[in-house]
DNA sequence: ATTAATTCTATAAAATTAGTAGAGTTTAAA
DNA sequence: TTTAAACTCTACTAATTTTATAGAATTAAT
């Protein structure tokens, strides 16, 4: 299941795809659009901000903007910089591979190689979901 | 991601499924050879039963053994068992469908149609993955 | 200088997860 | 019928994560 700050963040980057590209948008206008607490919407823009997704433009007449394009947001990276890996445990992710502590040998693990089929698959299903298609409907 | 519970569950499914069909196996058992702490494992395997995955032989030389076949318990069964919905939202959910209260039309929700989508899909990938499977390698 | 916005750090309440404790019940066998 | 060995059940606890909230600091336009 995805966090509310996963869920609040595509509801933010969908606010966003559909205004003017010239448009910078307040916080406070994203929040009230897409129903998301203002202060913790705030919290959320900085790390998309820090993930290289959207830009900002501070002071007066400041907000947020998209800075990737919408066709290249995926669920998949949403998911990965708020909920983390997409692998259903650590020892089956790419990016945030970690070994199980109650694995004697990962490599003889009847669970490992079923969950890496899984990741494949939910992965590419996932980066096939982007801003823009979601926009799209 | 899985919960420790739902992995738990999964090795000692494994473990049962890898016995002679006579064969009971006692929780102490099993947690010493799938490296399972012994009274959590007690509530798993109980949860277990109740779901109908396991049965059960009480009092002494009791112990567990799989109910349904390898091959009709999948990863997605257990999945729902311990860790819930499938799905990324509440709202795109088949079996735990809940409204989002941040959501005042679902029918005009960009991220849901999105989201039933990765469902279906991650389902049927799901689906696929059984004990039997695993055990196969 | 003033206003309106983002940025940053700290805090807090609630929920969830992971695990433990201990008493109760059941069954086989001596 | 007593004992041993197993499952069953309820409650509790500690740690972590999630979901926010508060408030001061910084930035930029007018």
């Amino acid at each position: 299941m995805l966090s509310h700050k996963a869920k609040y963040a595509l509801k933010a980057l969908l606010y966003l795809a559909q205004q003017e590209e010239t448009h910078v948008s307040r916080t406070i206008e994203i929040a009230e659009a897409a129903t998301i607490p203002k202060k913790f919407l705030e919290q959320i823009l900085l790390d998309l901000k820090r993930g290289h997704f959207v830009g900002s433009k501070q002071g007066k007449f400041g907000g947020y903007y998209l800075l990737k394009s919408k066709n290249d947001i995926t669920l998949a990276d949403i998911h990965r910089l708020f909920d983390g890996a997409i692998a259903l445990l650590p020892c089956a992710s790419l990016n945030f591979y970690e070994r199980c502590s109650d694995c004697a040998d990962e490599s003889e693990c009847l669970l490992r190689h079923g969950l890496i089929t899984i990741r494949e698959e939910t992965l590419k299903a996932m980066e096939g979901i982007t801003i823009a298609s979601l926009v799209k409907k």
